[in-house]
DNA sequence: AAGTCGGTGGGGAAAAGTGGGGAGAAATCC
DNA sequence: GGATTTCTCCCCACTTTTCCCCACCGACTT
């Protein structure tokens, strides 16, 4: 896992509040647009996330996720469980030309998400969250930033 | 098992809720009838999945199948039974000029399939399951997404 | 002050989903 | 064996959704 195509392009960095219009549309901030590799097409492969969150990979990246995906047997129940729930969900979307994409309606009900939308910068992938469920996740966290750091990142 | 077409082909994605009429027609959503290789000739093999649903594999990814199941032996009691199982529930079915296809009695009925089927996009095939069903297979999931991932997809 | 870039909103053309009718083939019944 | 019925497949028509294009507004830059 882990794993940017190397060297090649920069991770996805920041955050913005955006608006999600009546037809289901955000913007893409136009800093992270700017990020994505060529090969990617302005295309991202958009799909449930880990919790209560959309994921978004360049089609570049998610390439590479298809090719773990793959690798998977069809005869093994969590591997079938796991192929199925991540799937389903997916699908690919296109910036149109403002810079927009629109989210599947099975994604936004999923997530929650309304007429606002957080977009957040995940390195390899972007994420989008409702803003209120957002800040409930973050209050919800037992531990805090610097513990983190310790056990993730190790001394 | 693994194995997509290298390189090629996209996996099958999303899900769509979509209407059996009464002559047992189901449309195939767009996005997943373009996921096509040519030379599944707008065909699939279709047959009784895991689960109680229906997969639809493309029929250039169904010869794949077809070659593992041959290579079973027929001296084998449980390679026979489940050469038998698999084999008697699968059929051909081909898209009509609306991107619909027809689905065997045999299968609906035991998918539990009446006037509504869900289609998933499920990497290699499709997967058509009764709505009720479906949600009652994600309920009875004793594992939650992320523990799901962590253990199918590694750490 | 004008121009450019970034985010927001809406309308119209094209595609996708749904339903029904009719020709041909297969199965059935006399 | 022939006629009738049934089933299948193909085609046509309608409705809804999606996608693409155009327009606006504000902010920052030159």
């Amino acid at each position: 896992m882990g794993g940017v195509p190397p060297g090649s392009m920069a991770g996805f960095k920041g955050q913005a509040a955006y608006s999600v219009d009546s037809k289901g549309r955000v913007a893409i901030p136009a800093k992270m647009r700017n990020a994505l590799n060529p090969e990617a097409k302005n295309t991202f492969t958009v799909t449930r996330g880990f919790e209560k969150c959309v994921f978004l990979y360049p089609l570049d990246r998610w390439s590479q996720m298809e090719r773990e995906i793959g690798a998977l047997s069809t005869y093994d129940r969590e591997a079938r469980a796991f192929t199925r729930r991540i799937m389903m969900w997916a699908d690919e979307v296109t910036l149109d030309g403002q810079g927009r994409i629109t989210l599947p309606k099975p994604l936004t009900d999923f997530a929650g998400i309304t007429d606002k939308a957080l977009i957040l910068g995940a390195f390899d992938r972007l994420e989008i969250w409702d803003p209120a469920t957002f800040e409930q996740y973050l209050n919800e966290q037992p531990t805090d930033y610097e513990t983190l750091a310790e056990r993730v990142m190790g001394v």
